[in-house]
DNA sequence: TAGATTGTTAATCGATTAACAATC
DNA sequence: TAGATTGTTAATCGATTAACAATC
């Protein structure tokens, strides 16, 4: 009786910006409608999971046909929660905190910057991106009287859990966090982390192998022609 | 005969940078040593995982012991490829590069910033953090003079994919990506993106998830309480 | 209609968890 | 020695892929 809420893998849900991003390229070439055999070639996928991954949400295609490409990019702005409009606020006016104001995309999807706190007196005042920037005692206040939904950590890792505690306190939506800690946040808070340090490590992570498979490679070749030139043929 | 080299799963990779960073954390308190159990408490995994994580790479461990914080620290250290020094340029001097510029945890790590590019004459010239803005016209030529490892693209997206493209003529290993498109890259160069953006959905998926659960929680009570207060009693 | 492509079920694969013998 | 905790095998769980009937 009861509409059972299936519970949504994590794994799907990563992977539906990435369709939302790749159907908005798609649009903007006035492509109409896509396969999912197309998409899967486009995207890196497998068509089979890409049907899979949207059918968890409703069947938005037609046999025989496809997708139509607007629809199904409608279609997943709302699953993304796109039809609703955030106010957000930056901690934090370092240079991460002024790249996150300055970047424009945000703004196209919904997300409207409504002011900016530091703790820093030289810098309260300042304007970056026809924001001001405001002093964080004033953050609670804030929150509440602009309706803020979102919260932009742009913090050192020192004082990251500080404001996290603080906005514990408020009635945030959600904090999206830069500083290199896992936060604690509320249960009833949604967090989503960013460590970007976390991301070059895996990239040297792969350098570092391909290094040693290299290696490897050559430790193999030397071995392998000069003195044993039979070793190295199936017989 | 010859050592298998096992494949390890990306989902292991990912996590190492975690366990590198949680090490760090014990390392400057003090803490000496660490059983699986604890380190699941403090990580949020479970014990069983992390000793299967590590036995990927080998028995660090000691049976009644646990582990030794600054060994393990060490060898997930060179898991990850930090006992390598990496030179590295920042493709686009705008905001999000001049944040990465700034941000001194990459050179604690072994990350050598070594130069700076953009392709505005305004910009180039201009110093930040030590480092000079130059020409984009010097880019290819200063990877090689300067054995550049490692080039982060920060330039606007419909840009990337042609620095990627002359990224690829060089002997460039790796390169880390914060614009919002996918790249294509030779083969043999390592790519690890950053889609921000995609975060940012990800945090708009979770924080729309809650307020319909929240809805759906509000329209039960409305039908249960006042009109049949027995329904929502369990017989 | 015939061809194309979805939606969906079943099979496979891989990752996580549980269990426990080995051993410090 | 007894207790603790690893390393490792087996069991479980979940996600991806394959297959194909439904249907446009």
């Amino acid at each position: 009786m009861e509409k059972e809420v299936k519970k949504i893998s994590i794994a799907v849900i990563k992977r539906l910006p990435k369709y939302h991003r790749y159907l908005g390229e798609l649009i903007q070439k006035d492509v109409e409608k896509i396969s999912s055999r197309k998409l899967s070639e486009m995207m890196g996928l497998t068509a089979s999971q890409i049907r899979q991954d949207l059918n968890n949400f409703g069947g938005f295609g037609q046999q025989g046909y496809g997708y139509n490409v607007k629809d199904l990019y409608r279609e997943i702005s709302k699953i993304l929660g796109l039809h609703n409009k955030y106010n957000f606020v930056i901690i934090g006016a370092g240079n991460l905190g002024q790249a996150i104001a300055n970047y424009h995309g945000f703004s196209e999807k919904g997300f409207h910057l409504k002011g900016i706190f530091d703790i820093n007196p030289k810098i309260i005042g300042m304007k970056i991106h026809e924001v001001q920037v405001m002093d964080i005692d004033k953050l609670e206040e804030f929150i509440y009287t602009e309706n803020i939904d979102i919260a932009v950590i742009c913090v050192p890792k020192e004082n990251a859990q500080e404001v996290a505690d603080r906005l514990n306190k408020t009635n945030i939506k959600g904090i999206w966090n830069f500083a290199p800690v896992d936060l604690r946040v509320r249960k009833d808070t949604v967090l989503e982390q960013v460590h970007l340090s976390d991301s070059l490590l895996t990239l040297s992570y792969k350098i570092n192998e391909k290094l040693l498979q290299e290696r490897q490679e050559k430790i193999r070749q030397r071995r392998d022609i000069p003195g044993h030139p039979l070793k190295s043929i199936k017989t």
